[in-house]
DNA sequence: AATTGTGAAACACTTCACAGCC
DNA sequence: GGCTGTGAAGTGTTTCACAATT
């Protein structure tokens, strides 16, 4: 499910280049994955391609967003225009990925009412009612930790299935409602596993007891055999 | 290895509330994921419970920072300072969470000299000299998707071991460094697959062909049975 | 009695190998 | 010959069940 997507982005790149059929292996090429790996996906939601040819990249794209329920601009709310919604806001109205950020809300009464990528900013308690009436059903969250949770439980009421949340804070999903979480924090400490930290020396070690960085590297080792 | 920053958040949590003793069933609830593998996963780093009792909260925390290197602040560079870079660098200058943006690099002549979060932006060009002299191991890229792959290049010349990278590409990471990617559209484009389409009923389907949308339905019953 | 640590079983996912088509 | 589709094998991860320990 989440590779799809991927394989979106590569198709569309190649109906740019006006590619008309593509192998399992350029895609797997293009994409880092393996051909099996994409033939299986593919084959899962049905016969895309064609033995011994390939498959045809716009009918495979087209079959994709189908799938993704893509193929109609999908409008999405904006909670939260600090700055990490502006900069969503307008990276979705930049180009075209089947995702529109349409409308934006925000508890800061020095916000509402500005525009951001042509959207006006309003008050966090029209938000109910302009959800269920404009039927807007996915939502992205850029609140403060704090918020998170209340902000979901409004976007539930308001009949909102998908949400993808950036604050930092693991929120059960509501029923009906699912939830992608993109936790920077996560990201960096679990990053910060694999670089050494400064005064360590990235060869062999010289003895002495088994430290935590010594497990560090041999943990790099595995997936780095060569490192260096 | 991707759970360990999960555990040290709810870690961070407990010790907020003075809580000393905690059991793998607590930090289950307080995480969302299963006692064993909480066991399993600690265990592999070795044995920091104790049996009958439980795990003791500082200890553990300490163990966990220790692991990932992190019981040192760990300093990050990032490159590019529009919206999404502005907010990822004061996110990390308010609450300490082991990682802090500590150089800030653009490319616009009208950003660099600014200060964001207290750090002056400084033009890329003075990118790798810096990073090799200041010895920062570890950074953040949130430039369009055009320019990533020439400053991961950049960074991996400047010994940068760990990236986080924003820009919406897939590139490999070179010799010696780990790339994790935050790709907003991918994850967008694949919670669009949960989410029904404006028109489509959520009930049962009345004849008619099998189509995508009840593909995404019978996948969206597998996961959650009930759905309203 | 409560809780960890851990081998075994179950499960999920990926890769392999090749039959079936073009 | 080249490529897809797919059962089978392989690999990795999670859950189960329980022995070990306080």
């Amino acid at each position: 499910m989440r590779r799809l997507p991927i394989y979106l982005r590569a198709l569309h790149e190649l109906l740019d280049e006006d590619v008309q059929i593509v192998s399992s292996h350029e895609l797997a090429e293009r994409t880092g994955l393996s051909p099996e790996q994409i033939r299986k996906d593919l084959a899962y939601f049905g016969a895309f391609g064609r033995r011994g040819v390939g498959y045809e990249t716009r009918i495979l794209a087209s079959a994709i967003r189908d799938i993704l329920g893509l193929n109609r601009e999908l409008r999405v709310a904006l909670v939260g225009a600090g700055n990490l919604g502006t900069a969503l806001a307008r990276y979705t109205a930049d180009r075209h990925h089947g995702v529109r950020v349409v409308a934006i809300f925000d508890s800061d009464p020095h916000k509402v009412g500005t525009r951001i990528a042509g959207v006006v900013v309003q008050p966090l308690d029209q938000m109910v009612d302009t959800l269920r009436q404009r039927q807007i059903r996915m939502a992205i969250v850029a609140v403060p930790a704090t918020q998170a949770r209340r902000v979901i439980d409004m976007l539930a009421e308001a009949g909102v299935q998908g949400v993808l949340n950036f604050a930092p804070t693991k929120v059960r999903a509501p029923r009906g409602m699912r939830i992608h979480h993109v936790d920077v924090t996560l990201e960096l400490q679990s990053l910060a596993f694999w670089v050494t930290a400064e005064g360590e020396v990235s060869g062999s070690s010289s003895g002495g007891e088994p430290s935590s960085w010594q497990v560090r590297q041999c943990r790099a080792e595995k997936e780095y055999p060569p490192r260096q």
